[in-house]
DNA sequence: TAGCCATGTCAACAAGGCTGACGTAATATT
DNA sequence: AATATTACGTCAGCCTTGTTGACATGGCTA
């Protein structure tokens, strides 16, 4: 039980004691972790005149290209009037392609066109480095602990939709 | 280098082989828990006509009782005008305590009362349960590099300000 | 005393959520 | 074949929460 200030106790295998104090610590992280998460994109957006919910869009187009609208939809839990306002400028834009359905002549299949991947491959890379820096400077045991803990964090159905995003990303 | 499928590659003591692919698994992970992280407060501050902005402001005041406005905004990261809205309600409705400062009277010293007590802890409870699920269901190793990689990924000046919430909240 | 500081406030605007309603093809069902 | 459902787009209007700019009031400070 001798842990270091804010350290976590444990007892046993797998039963933690975390304490009040312990756990707002964590939404506190939490919240000022994704501040920064979001902040380097956020920049290359403004200059652009985008939004975060066009980087969404970009990067779940990206990571399933000839995904549908109503996939898309769910994927990332806004209404359909909301993800259109934002999808039309990028459709007019020219940075992604809205595609009929060769099956199904009613779903629209959406690609990122060349400008369209190039915005998007700035975007991450200005993201990913963050990442990457925050996951050297922490080590890969830190790594495997972060990503655990975040998918325990999600809710089953986001869940599902995190794993099926990497099966069709092959 | 024999990692299973999605794995960290590991080389020496801490020199990571990230992937891309890893990278912007990371960034859904982090999208998708971060919205689990706020689903059931949301829930709760619906029900009261709350947003989210409430809920961050009545955290914080409850983690440094008798923070300054100036101080809180720097915490919060947005505009007084902004904060000023969300705190004029929280007073009106009896949530907040807004006391003139003793040494310096251009101050305000924040607090919450009984009634913001109750509901920063019905906040907070359904969030830290959420937390503690996936703490537990992660294990202890897995906490730690969670925490490690979230404060590697915050801005220096948030960094700071995070230790300080810690230091102060004792 | 002059000037800066902490705070509050008014006004106007934008992004990006939401609901509700309606239209149009195209597919599915009966 | 007729009907119902689905996928998508769109219009209109609303809300929260962020922004900028301007201005007022006390209270510190040099």
């Amino acid at each position: 039980m001798a842990d270091g200030p804010g350290g976590v106790s444990q007892s046993g295998e797998t039963l933690l004691f975390l304490t009040d104090d312990q756990l707002r610590r964590a939404i506190e992280a939490m919240f000022f972790a994704y501040r920064g998460f979001t902040a380097d994109p956020d920049l290359i957006l403004e200059e652009q005149g985008y939004g975060r919910a066009h980087h969404r869009a970009l990067h779940f187009i990206h990571r399933s290209p000839g995904t549908t609208v109503n996939n898309l939809l769910a994927t990332l839990g806004v209404t359909k009037q909301s993800l259109n306002r934002v999808l039309r400028r990028l459709i007019e834009d020219g940075l992604v392609d809205s595609r009929i359905g060769a099956l199904d002549k009613r779903e629209r299949h959406l690609h990122l066109t060349t400008d369209g991947a190039t915005l998007e491959r700035e975007l991450s890379e200005v993201q990913t480095a963050r990442m990457r820096r925050a996951f050297r400077g922490a080590g890969p045991d830190a790594v495997a602990g972060f990503r655990t803990v975040l998918e325990e964090m999600m809710d089953p159905e986001m869940r599902r939709r995190y794993h099926r995003i990497a099966e069709s990303g092959r």
